[in-house]
DNA sequence: ACAATTGTACGATTCTATCCGTACTATCAA
DNA sequence: TTGATAGTACGGATAGAATCGTACAATTGT
């Protein structure tokens, strides 16, 4: 597994809104916000390998963080991290889509 | 001019960051915010035809409103109507970028 | 040792974005 | 009416994103 997680100073804005702006990213980011989860159980409307793809630009952007653990690869949303540099972003975006659908 | 601007109701959280996932656009808009604009203000970097293009695009994510008058094109956020739909997304976006570069 | 499970890596394909130049339209000013 | 200005539209080039299937690696349970 490439494993690589930007540190909290390398985060961009674009990149993190970028990785937000895709419907299946999205929905799998406020899934994770709920608690931490695993690959697997996102593996519905698309393939394994089109997910481990979304992963990767989710994890790049600094947006999640994945810990593997025996077979499986734990993912959490690095809250802390994005809080401290663009505060207030990911709870607008959360309360955002309680608004309205979509 | 394809003057086509999405209602309130019809504005897709995912179209907005996909929109503002862009540095060009994402200055564009911060420039904006501060005052309306005309399109070539911003004819530096790329051509007109390019800017042309991202105008579109947030336009019709819904983030800028585009007001003709005579031969220039005046631009101002939908911030009204950004706020109702995506309550503190702009100002978490505009404040986050005071933060650190990007 | 073997099979099942969980996920990655890679290559291919298709679709979308970004960008430019050129041609065009509309407005304004002389 | 002629020319300058502000911008769009279109076609084409290039690059990147999304998707899939297949093949592979690592772990776990039998």
């Amino acid at each position: 597994m490439n494993d690589h997680h930007p540190t909290r100073d390398d985060l961009r804005l674009p990149d993190v809104l970028l990785a937000l702006g895709n419907p299946i990213r999205l929905a799998a980011v406020k899934q994770i916000a709920t608690g931490e989860c695993i690959c697997s159980d996102f593996v519905t409307d698309v393939s394994k390998s089109t997910m481990t793809h979304h992963w990767r630009v989710l994890r790049e952007a600094g947006v999640i963080q994945q810990r593997p653990e025996g077979r499986v690869i734990y993912m959490s949303l690095r809250q802390d991290d994005l809080e401290a540099r663009f505060p207030g972003l990911l709870s607008a975006i959360f309360n955002a889509d309680q608004v309205a659908s979509g």
